[in-house]
DNA sequence: AGATTTACCGAACGAACGTTCGGTAACCTA
DNA sequence: TAGGTTACCGAACGTTCGTTCGGTAAATCT
């Protein structure tokens, strides 16, 4: 693999995909087999890394144990990624993307800054329990990148951010309410992503039904306990 | 120092205090001058741990890294504990009991229960800025303590949660509410513990208005924006 | 079929890790 | 003032760390 970085494939496909080699080729039908088995494999071990960072963290996790994780020698995971923090930031980037891109899918078809914030919550919840391990691994080593992967994790950070605080400006618009975006905005966070502290499949309400608790706690508080939607509704006009 | 461990002299005082030696003593107060001696090496040990700590996690933090930032050698720290583990044993008990102790104080003195689920967040938040690098021990690393120790944090982390259910159950039955407390807790906790990923004193409020903007967000929500009070009264009667 | 590239692996590298050991000055008690 | 305790420290212990190197069998391209 000449030179050799994964960062340097980074593009378009899934998790970044493989630089497709230019030049003549008669066939492209063998070169994406290639590009997506080797796409398949690292996925693999993006999971199992992710199971391991999630349960000693990313310092107190081991490339040795990561190899144990994935079946495979510690020499023959770097065929994947150069380092062990290119393995976090590859995590925390798939993850951030995906949950980013998800939301503003569901956002598109979606009206009325209330219903807007629910299902900002209830995609996020979705995403979360669904993907727990990489979800508390992105939330959990928030500081742990540093320098030019540490600052791209922080961008897509901040553009989350911003997609919330715009949908509780425009609730604030809509309905003529006081309150501070910022505390706002960083007090639901801290209720959506808390949960991997404790939420446990066996006991606790699934994702949507933790969704409407959550949003009702936030929009209404305890002291004004929620209309209990029963659904929410795909609305597309 | 004979068999030495800290664990073995915990008793009473500040942080766990030196065991008294029992036996003959014509004069106590050259014990007790020892025995502070001791604590408040103990003490100034323990902020830099935690300062450390919070800097680089505790897998991350090294006992170099210890060492260098308590101006102490690598050798020399261990006259105070027997290892690392103990080391985020001692600052995670003694945070934890501290803001129990205070919250339980302050409690005594309040009536009403929305004013005490409001004296229980300022004191959280009041406490959790005051000292911000040991909360964030304490909450970042609610996993790392196994065993014994592991056992003995999260029995107090058990009472802590206990605390809070009862109040909230206190305002559910007052108010005749509805709502799940166990999600009302964990939501509340995750608003107040969330903040140490954010706060930023230069920008933020301070610990007193923050609580009210909390108290006020988690009791009304957003769409029942704040019946800002201005002051907390001390009731007392 | 021969040449190249891919997908690994065993073994080893030097550095860093948590902890211990044997000392030694300063202090306290008797 | 002698004897014991306290409060350290320099140097080293064995282990584990992230990473690299040289190799090889299989797959793919020409």
């Amino acid at each position: 693999m000449a030179l050799s970085t994964v960062e340097a494939r980074l593009t378009g496909a899934p998790l970044g995909g493989r630089k497709i080699r230019s030049g003549i080729s008669t066939t492209k039908s063998t070169e994406e087999i290639v590009d997506s088995r080797f796409d398949r494999r690292l996925a693999k071990v993006l999971r199992h890394a992710a199971r391991i960072f999630c349960e000693k963290g990313y310092a107190g996790a081991s490339m040795r144990d990561l190899s144990r994780a994935a079946g495979m020698s510690l020499a023959g995971l770097y065929h994947y990624f150069d380092s062990k923090e290119e393995l976090l930031y590859l995590i925390q980037k798939h993850s951030f993307r995906t949950i980013i891109e998800r939301a503003e899918e569901r956002l598109k078809n979606t009206r009325g800054a209330e219903q807007r914030v629910r299902v900002f919550i209830e995609n996020h919840l979705e995403y979360f329990l669904a993907n727990k391990d990489a979800m508390k691994v992105l939330t959990h080593e928030d500081e742990t990148l540093k320098n030019g992967r540490g600052a791209e994790i922080r961008a897509i950070k901040r553009e989350y951010y911003r997609i919330c605080l715009e949908l509780l400006e425009d609730l604030r618009r809509e309905k003529g309410l006081q309150f501070s975006g910022r505390i706002a905005v960083l007090g639901l966070f801290g209720m959506i992503n808390w949960i991997y502290t404790w939420h446990n499949p066996r006991v606790d309400l699934n994702a949507h039904e933790l969704a409407e608790e959550m949003s009702n706690l936030f929009l209404c508080g305890v002291l004004h306990p929620g209309k209990t939607k029963r659904k929410i509704p795909k609305a597309n006009a």
